[in-house]
RNA sequence: GCCCCCAUCGUCUAGUGGACUAGGACACUGGCCUUUCACGCCGGCGGCAGGGGUUCAAAUCCCCUUGGGGGUGCCA
């Protein structure tokens, strides 16, 4: 819980105009994969702020991982931004003054500030090998590293072995390490239980607490919006910051997304539903991606959900920020993609839903797709759904519930109705939703019959079940000659050969 | 093990000591509308983890317990 006070002190924030006008923050992913749900969640959420302060929204990538960067990922990363409508104002893809903003171009950098802290006696080699350290590792006191008093004859024999050498944080072993979060109030460490974490790999790259903090702060970051996962890391960069003589930025650490088994959605669970690429795929409006994705772990403070990426960067707030773990829950996010689709102007969502289809081997081409899609239009939640419905009719007739299609087909009178639609259909060459409906109402007048009679058999005789999208749109679809020979194949199945 | 974070319907959430008989949304469910299918509309179900304090008054503040999560890498 916050208290108060907490909230109210202005430590860094909104006390002064200028470190309104001064808000910058920073995306930095790492480019080892497709980008995943809680991680372009931070985005959203830094880029809702940066826009809500008048601030600046920097992408950054934190490449220094050698086994699983790769260029290839980068290119994602800039598309996704760019599909979920997430423009950058510096940094990969955004230019600026403060770069190279790709940390592996940064090298130099690191090693000039690693040399720093080198002299300041805050730092020291270790020789261990990677293997060697996890062995003298004690669960008790995790900053027993074996190279910490090292003399410096000791050092320089090892290092004329050609001993690969890493450098790591001299941590204090008394005191205490705190610092105040916008989201969860005061967070103090007691500063033995830190360990004397690595700076500098033996391959003379950055570790990620080193990178991040130089970076921040040469980058004039003013904000530092990451998921809680890293509430661990920040005493470590803290001192860092201390031991540099630098500011820290405001941090604010954010909920995690976590899965139905209320874990951290990851990657490795191998779920296709937390990566972000899975909604585009499966035919989510990047508008509902970033409204449902706003809504978890923040909450304008009212009952309204449905809301423009306006109205969102206007009410947005750091202030808002829940302090506790959401589920993600694909059903609802379905239903708020369903919204956003049916809220489409006609002629929007023809073009979206082309856009789409044409991607998923539909024909495309056929114009009377148009009279299916638009009928289904309010019935679909993505347009992945609508690519499948409409599939459906393009396959052969059958009746998945042969019981069902009997009762309704059975029924006296139905097959006069259908015989008269046959006949009708007949007469015309072509159809249009219109036409259709007034056939189906000449016969209904003709024959003196209830809608009853013909409505659902007539449904159910051209597509073989009880429900679907409207049915002078489906008529319209499949044309005169379609329905002559379904309703054929339907007397045939009413007879019972065939079809079942 | 140790450290840290969290705790309101199944899920997302509103709630900052009295306006709470705890509000909204998804899901589920009953009905209305439509002579098809839906959309839509109206209703129902369902929650403050437990225990102690503080206070005239606690979902709201404090403590403990329990439960959940995260971290504990020369990953980020």
């Amino acid at each position: 819980m916050r208290l108060l006070w907490l909230r109210l002190l202005p430590i860094y924030t909104g006390d002064r105009e200028e470190d309104k006008v001064s808000v910058r923050v920073r995306f930095a992913p790492s480019p080892t994969g497709q980008i995943h749900i809680g991680n372009i969640r931070t985005a959203v959420f830094n880029w809702l702020f940066a826009r809500s302060q008048g601030g600046k929204f920097l992408l950054r990538v934190e490449d220094t991982d050698q086994e699983r960067s790769s260029e290839e990922f980068e290119e994602i990363i800039l598309k996704e931004l760019r599909w979920l409508g997430l423009d950058i104002d510096e940094g990969i893809g955004g230019g600026g003054e403060y770069g190279p903003y790709r940390q592996t171009h940064r090298l130099k950098i690191y090693k000039k500030y690693a040399e720093e802290l080198q002299e300041k006696g805050c730092v020291f080699p270790c020789f261990c090998s990677p293997d060697e350290f996890e062995k003298e590792k004690n669960p008790e006191h995790s900053y027993n590293d074996p190279c910490r008093d090292l003399s410096p004859d000791k050092v320089e024999e090892l290092r004329n072995k050609g001993v690969p050498e890493a450098l790591r944080f001299r941590s204090p072993r008394q005191g205490k390490v705190s610092f105040l979060d916008s989201v969860h109030g005061e967070i103090a460490f007691q500063s033995q239980v830190i360990d004397d974490f690595a700076l500098m790999k033996s391959t003379g790259y950055p570790t990620y607490n080193f990178a991040c903090v130089v970076d921040d702060h040469l980058m004039k970051i003013s904000h530092v919006l990451r998921g809680e996962d890293h509430i661990s890391n920040t005493p470590k960069q803290i001192l860092i910051y201390e031991a540099m003589g630098w500011q820290p930025p405001v941090f604010a650490h954010l909920p995690l997304i976590l899965d139905k088994k209320r874990r951290r959605l990851k990657k490795r669970s191998g779920q296709q539903e937390a990566f972000l690429s899975s909604y585009r795929n499966a035919g989510y409006l990047p508008e509902t991606v970033f409204n449902y994705l706003a809504l978890l772990g923040w909450s304008p403070g009212e009952d309204k959900e449905i809301m423009s990426r306006e109205e969102m960067v206007e009410k947005f707030s750091l202030e808002k920020i829940n302090e506790s773990g959401a589920v993600f829950d694909i059903e609802k996010i379905k239903w708020m993609n369903g919204v956003y689709l049916r809220n489409l102007e006609r002629k929007e969502f023809r073009e979206r839903a082309l856009a789409f289809l044409s991607g998923q081997g539909l024909d495309t081409e056929n114009e009377k797709l148009i009279f299916l899609m638009e009928a289904l239009q309010e019935k679909v939640n993505t347009l992945k759904e609508l690519a499948q419905k409409i599939s459906e009719y393009f396959e052969p007739l059958a009746f998945p519930d042969p019981e069902d299609a009997r009762q309704v087909l059975q029924q006296d009178g139905v097959e006069k109705v259908l015989s008269s639609l046959k006949a009708k259909v007949g007469e015309v060459d072509d159809l249009n939703p219109d036409r259709a409906a007034n056939l189906l109402k000449e016969i209904i007048k003709e024959l003196q019959v209830g809608g009853k009679l013909v409505y659902k058999p007539v449904r159910y005789a051209l597509t073989g079940k009880g429900t679907g999208a409207d049915l002078s749109a489906i008529m319209a679809y499949l044309g005169p000659e379609n329905i002559r020979m379904r309703i054929d194949e339907t007397f045939k199945f009413l007879k019972g050969d065939a079809h079942e």
